[in-house]
DNA sequence: CTGTTGCAGTAACATTTGTTACACAAGACT
DNA sequence: AGTCTTGTGTAACAAATGTTACTGCAACAG
């Protein structure tokens, strides 16, 4: 395992931190779809991600969803950082949006490497800071953008992060991940279809301009 | 000075750790309206809140503005932590929401601390984990509720920063804090006014069921 | 082939929010 | 007093989004 440790993490990590990660984190993987965090769930362990990415989700008490932001490779989950630290119960949804290999480490660790290792106190730091500002964007695009061009934004996103300018959904799908109505996408899908911006087929939608 | 420090953040600091705050920490009042931070501006020391409430606001392009949150005693702004340690950029904006009293730290001082410290680290991890929850919290609002709900959630969220029900805004200030338009506003506010939960006068609002 | 199922297209309509325009009221200032 | 300025109330309309209902198509099972 310390072959996907090492490529992945080998520029953030000193050597010692390195060893300790591979001594007591585990190895996952898990296929597209896979719901690693359920809301209201506690956390045992913390990801380290390899490969793949991960779809982060808000819930609330109706069962309503809404995308907050994507996780990739090198990045962590902020709110297992916290959940963790402060023993909270988690707030959010997480969902292996591709086949995704994670390293899980014990919470015991986080605090003890804390102390330890500048390099990990700083990736912590580093990781907080950046779910944060997603989460600003988060409300940047539905604050201040109407429908259409959140949908573009999120058809633009999903390209890059699945690394496919071919998207494999429903339009139910994106409808939940957006918290609108099917018919809605469907009805914006079909105005940037005509603009040439997207290509539209049973199941999948072909980003053409980004 | 040393006395607006401790009697603030004396069960969350060493006594040695309030005593260089305390050397290299300087008090700073502001008052009502005052601009703290400019959206693009670098920061140059953090602040740590004493007293009053400050309020935190993200702005787009176009110069249209949304309350994110408001910040209150033994609270500190997570937008600068990160700034700081990554010399980013500030994201948003700072207005003091009433008069304020603040311990400006140089930022120098914040790594140093967060090696040497143990409950200096954990503040700027907590404090991290606020935010993020708090942000996550203004998601729920614009996602999930409609104008009617944002706008008592906002009248009461006011209330009890500024620890008075009446509130001394115009429709327009509050339009702005909303990111929508006066007449949206007086339009609803003379709904809520009409199922008795606030009561309307010239450049006040008084809430009257919380 | 035929029936079933899930997905997409579309119309018609309801609701929410945004915009423009104007009347009027409360203070502030001469 | 009269004259401004600023804030509020309201109507009428426009645009965006949400809802319901129905259509047909493609895939698939039998």
């Amino acid at each position: 395992m310390i072959q996907e440790i090492k490529s992945n993490y080998k520029n953030l990590f000193e050597d010692e931190l390195l060893e300790e990660i591979n001594q007591v984190g585990t190895l996952k993987e898990v296929p597209e779809g896979f719901e690693l965090i359920k809301p209201g769930s506690y956390i045992k362990s913390m990801p380290l991600i390899i490969s793949g990415a991960i779809k982060i989700l808000r819930e609330d008490n109706d069962g309503d969803e809404l995308l907050l932001y994507f996780l990739e490779r090198g990045d962590t989950c902020a709110m297992t950082l916290s959940c963790c630290l402060g023993s909270h119960k988690s707030e959010i949804k997480a969902i292996a949006e591709t086949d995704a290999k994670l390293i899980m480490v014990p919470i015991e660790k986080m605090e003890e490497w804390t102390t330890k290792y500048k390099s990990w106190r700083n990736f912590m730091f580093d990781s907080y800071h950046k779910r944060l500002i997603e989460a600003i964007e988060t409300i940047d695009s539905i604050a201040f953008l109407k429908m259409d061009d959140r949908l573009l934004k999120y058809l633009t996103d999903k390209t890059k992060v699945n690394q496919d300018s071919i998207i494999n959904n429903t339009h139910q799908e994106i409808a939940y991940d957006l918290h609108t109505s099917r018919v809605v996408i469907s009805r914006l899908l079909k105005k940037l279809e005509q603009k040439g911006k997207v290509k539209l087929n049973r199941n999948t939608i072909e980003v053409i301009q980004i």
